[in-house]
DNA sequence: GTTCTTACA
DNA sequence: TGTAAGAA
């Protein structure tokens, strides 16, 4: 049971999430008061997710990007707590299929944030203007 | 500097 | 959904 465990264990600040999964701080939020997610607090408030809840974001991406809106993604998760684990397998993403996306996306925020951290090196040999 | 809440466009 | 303001 270790597995499930650590899945649930909150580890990650929001702004992670953010990247992991590619929606918005204020979308993320806004699930979360929709209930289709419920990530722990921590210190000062701030909201600390879980490897489930970032499972959950992703799938609510994906029926995003299918064109559904809110109604219907609350249909889809009530009826997975509804709907027993056995009748649908295909419906959630396995362990390994979490961990192939998590290990890429992980990757590509690694990529971002040293591709940040070389614009800002070469943002020092241009010159913005306005500021 | 990051995240939170609330409120408005 | 995005963005702003003010607090933590």
């Amino acid at each position: 049971m270790s597995r499930e465990f650590r899945r649930a264990m909150p580890l990650l600040p929001i702004s992670m999430v953010m990247q992991l999964t590619e929606l918005t701080a204020r979308q993320i939020r806004y699930y979360e008061e929709h209930k289709l997610i419920e990530p722990a607090r921590s210190e000062g408030n701030r909201r600390m997710f879980s490897l489930d809840d970032v499972d959950a974001l992703l799938e609510i991406r994906e029926l995003l990007d299918q064109g559904i809106n809110m109604a219907g993604i609350k249909k889809v998760f009530d009826m997975r707590k509804t709907n027993n684990v056995k009748s649908s397998n295909k419906l959630s993403i396995s362990d390994a299929e979490l961990r192939a996306i998590l290990r890429e996306e992980m990757q590509q925020a690694q990529i971002m944030q040293k591709a940040s951290l070389r614009q800002g090196d070469l943002s020092r040999f241009f010159q913005v203007k306005g500021e």
